[in-house]
DNA sequence: TTTATTAGACACTAATTGGTGTCTTAATTA
DNA sequence: TAATTAAGACACCAATTAGTGTCTAATAAA
């Protein structure tokens, strides 16, 4: 089985507002067809699509065409690794574990 | 007051697997020099300067001149920004509360 | 004092990104 | 059936990105 569809960072995928607007809608409205995504951006349908194709590839969406449409639904799952990565650094910008910190050096 | 230094998206910052590495080495050690940090790297020392310049306008880290080098500290309190994005989205994902949302909607 | 080291400042380049417009196909609707 | 709508597939473009190499200045070491 040779699994065709790219593979994409999800930290990359997130990082273009544009994108984490989409993400947004999807995360308000569960499926919804690419025409109705593209009224609430300025830019074309194309660019949106290609923002999707993006999210996609960091499977943070999925879709299904249905009739002429193709609706597009949030899988946030992916969203965890950043969660992940970002535990590792809550220590450093907690006060209170700052202070704990340098209360443990000094001993 | 005109503050001259360029902003710029953490989320941006922290997408380029560089600069996350970046990020790593100094919640490692501390301060470290920039000759120091372009060790870890294949690449060279005006690449890995140009990162952390975007981590610093993204205000991730700080440095300083001490004699001919420059050091650099990490500032992780700007990746709270990012914590706070994807708490929205934790509900996506957990599992339970996947299976609890199912059973609300059926009420 | 010469030589090494450290890093800033540039100028440059290749690849990627985010966008566009146009053409075509497929599905609805009148 | 004819007209409209939704979206995929391209080709294209400008701006940005991630990297390079070279030159210079300042500091530290021999």
């Amino acid at each position: 089985m040779n699994s065709t569809h790219q593979r994409r960072d999800v930290f990359i995928a997130i990082a273009d507002p544009t994108r984490r607007k989409l993400i947004r809608l999807l995360a308000d409205e569960e499926e919804v067809p690419l025409h109705e995504l593209t009224e609430q951006f300025q830019i074309g349908r194309t660019a949106v699509s290609k923002h999707l194709a993006i999210l996609k590839e960091a499977n943070l969406v999925t879709n299904r065409k249905l009739g002429r449409e193709t609706r597009y639904r949030l899988n946030a799952g992916p969203l965890q690794e950043v969660k992940d990565w970002l535990s590792f650094y809550e220590k450093f910008w907690n006060e209170r574990a700052m202070v704990l910190k340098t209360i443990l050096e000094e001993e």
